[in-house]
DNA sequence: ATATGTAATGTTCAATTGAACATATACTCG
DNA sequence: CGAGTATATGTTCAATTGAACATTACATAT
């Protein structure tokens, strides 16, 4: 897919990003493989461009963007609530944010991505923790078996989707917890596609 | 810490590397808020590096640094198998990579970080199931409670860590496994610090 | 009243930087 | 052989961009 050279410019740029927060510039890339022209590098950009390896804002300074189609890298924003609808989410109730690349998040292009911090052991015996981040697809289509975010008396909770003879119902993954079935409509406003934990400390630890 | 005004311009860089991937240049900044001068944007700048909320590479364009060591990201190898310990691992053992930001996945600079695939069920009450992603870091010194990577004949597992009087074995989470004691040494290959789950499709899905 | 810190304007300069053009060599594929 | 691609040089230009300087205004604290 890529030549030698091809590949150690590519390696070079995302080197250089990773440690020093910013994209090279062509001159910089040009003195450290020693070409006595921009132009090489403007050449291999153009074809790591083509080939899908890098993207640009043309005409920018240090624009250039890694992005191999496979790494494409999101950034998804942890709600603490969801209000009403994915419509009125806004910046303010945005907790933090997961980085993570899309394939390891398995999320398809179907709609955007966001991310809840679990509430709560409803879930426990689908092995999702309190204080799990749950990253879930803005998709209204959950099937039988889904894991969801819904809407249920102003309060967004995550259960799973379960169709009984044609009718909706959410069912906690806790005996302890009783299943909802919706007095009128459903709003489901994600379904999960992924999870993360990040794992307690056993004791105390000073380092942060 | 922050005056409004100075909160607003650094949410607008954060906000401007997020979704574009390269920071603004003083014009972007200024001409979305309207400034009349760039010098404003200056000061702005010299006063968030100064109050360690940015960092600059200085006379470079576009070298703003969102800093907050939080937002470093880290690609992270998974490894298929640990054969015999972590100074053998290589490249060819790398079955793919996780990439996210150290804070979500709660690494501290201790060690270096890798992840394995887990095979089988035997930490299913630790709700860890068989295809989680665990996130390691490379350290020995494992505290009681804390869940392992160790190699026990040849094979990595991992399993909770336990110390009884003074004497650690390994501790699986799940009765229909038994507990491991050493026979003579325990080799501890890492320490989990995070996990990463892909929801199983509830039905088959066409799309990858 | 007088510093001190924050906020804003207007202007100018020089370094940084991407881009284009003409040209050349080597290699592969048909 | 000729077409196409990857690789490399030398040069020039113009846009982008960070930075500096002088100045004003308005709070708040001393």
């Amino acid at each position: 897919m890529l030549t030698d050279r091809q590949k150690s410019i590519l390696d070079f740029i995302q080197n250089e990003q990773r440690e020093k927060g910013i994209t090279p510039s062509t001159r910089e890339i040009q003195n450290h493989f020693g070409y006595a022209s921009q132009t090489s590098v403007m050449q291999y950009i153009a074809t790591l461009e083509r080939k899908g390896f890098l993207d640009r804002h043309a005409r920018k300074a240090r624009a250039l963007i890694t992005s191999s189609p496979k790494l494409r890298i999101t950034d998804i924003p942890i709600y603490g609530q969801i209000p009403a609808g994915m419509a009125t989410m806004t910046e303010q109730d945005v907790e933090g944010h997961v980085t993570l690349d899309t394939a390891s998040v398995n999320a398809s292009r179907h709609g955007r991505t966001f991310a809840l911090r679990v509430r709560g052991d409803s879930m426990i015996e689908a092995h999702i923790l309190d204080g799990d981040i749950v990253i879930l697809e803005d998709r209204k289509d959950a099937r039988n078996g889904d894991i969801v975010a819904a809407l249920i008396d102003g309060e967004t909770t995550l259960k799973r989707y379960v169709l009984e003879r044609g009718r909706p119902y959410l069912k906690a993954e806790n005996p302890d917890y009783p299943d909802l079935t919706p007095a009128r409509e459903l709003r489901i406003q994600g379904v999960m596609i992924s999870l993360v934990r990040r794992q307690p400390n056993a004791h105390r630890r000073k380092k942060s």
